[in-house]
DNA sequence: ATCCTGATTA
DNA sequence: TAATCCGGAT
């Protein structure tokens, strides 16, 4: 139990430390929730300002989701092309409305009628898997979660914390020690994407990284 | 374990 | 020129 409680204040002390040096990271970076599920599928393994061109595209459908259902396949793939992927990713997209047309594309119908397994529901999408579906609960319905990507995993390894195998592992473990409540969860996630991209990426940069005095590859 | 893919970076 | 980017399906 003194590991878990060590863990414990780990979680909080890293959400601080990030705050203290990033400051309020307003996410998701989208105007609304569809705009969210969109962004959230066309991020797969690349780069966010690749998204972003993709969204300026697709920005007169984006209010719309039941014009966006209408386009075919292969024109919307054009209009993705900029985030790559983009054959599988506009099947993806599709595959998410022709689901959301079930609900009359509103999320509220989804949330009324799902309640509390809406994370099966959307895990049965194609294209939708564990980290994209903790997305749309937590940015879209605001269901405290915490999505346990690949930022996360770095940052956490690095530090030493003894980090599970799988996602659902470390998503569990994280929500074990951190508080349920969606406002920090969204801000924690929010934090550590943005500590990823400038101090612990691939190689990482760790003079004056904001959490050098806990971490375990400095000493 | 491999494929899907364009745009930027090292 | 190769590696990498807020993954997921096969």
């Amino acid at each position: 139990m003194k590991a878990n409680e060590s863990i414990d204040e780990t979680y909080l002390n890293i959400y601080e430390l990030l705050y203290e040096r990033y400051g309020p990271q307003y996410w998701w970076p989208a105007d609304t929730p569809f705009e969210v599920v969109i962004g959230a599928i066309l991020v797969h393994h690349t780069n966010w300002a690749n998204v972003e061109r993709s969204l300026e595209k697709l920005a007169p459908y984006l209010s719309d989701p039941e014009t966006l259902a209408r386009l075919p396949e292969e024109t919307l793939a054009k209009l993705i092309r900029s985030s790559g992927f983009y054959r599988v990713k506009a099947k993806r997209i599709r595959a998410f409305l022709r689901w959301f047309q079930q609900y009359d594309y509103e999320f509220q119908r989804v949330k009324k009628v799902h309640q509390e397994n809406i994370r099966e529901e959307l895990l049965q999408i194609y294209g939708i898997g564990q980290e994209t579906a903790d997305v749309i609960l937590l940015y879209v319905f605001h269901i405290p979660v915490f999505i346990a990507d690949r930022y996360a995993r770095t940052i956490f390894q690095r530090i030493g914390i003894h980090v599970p195998r799988t996602y659902d592992g470390l998503r569990k473990q994280v929500e074990n020690h951190f508080p349920k409540d969606a406002n920090l969860l969204n801000e924690f996630h929010a934090l550590l994407v943005t500590h990823g991209k400038t101090y612990c990426k691939k190689t990482p940069i760790c003079d004056y990284c904001p959490l050098r005095t806990m971490c375990s590859r400095l000493v």
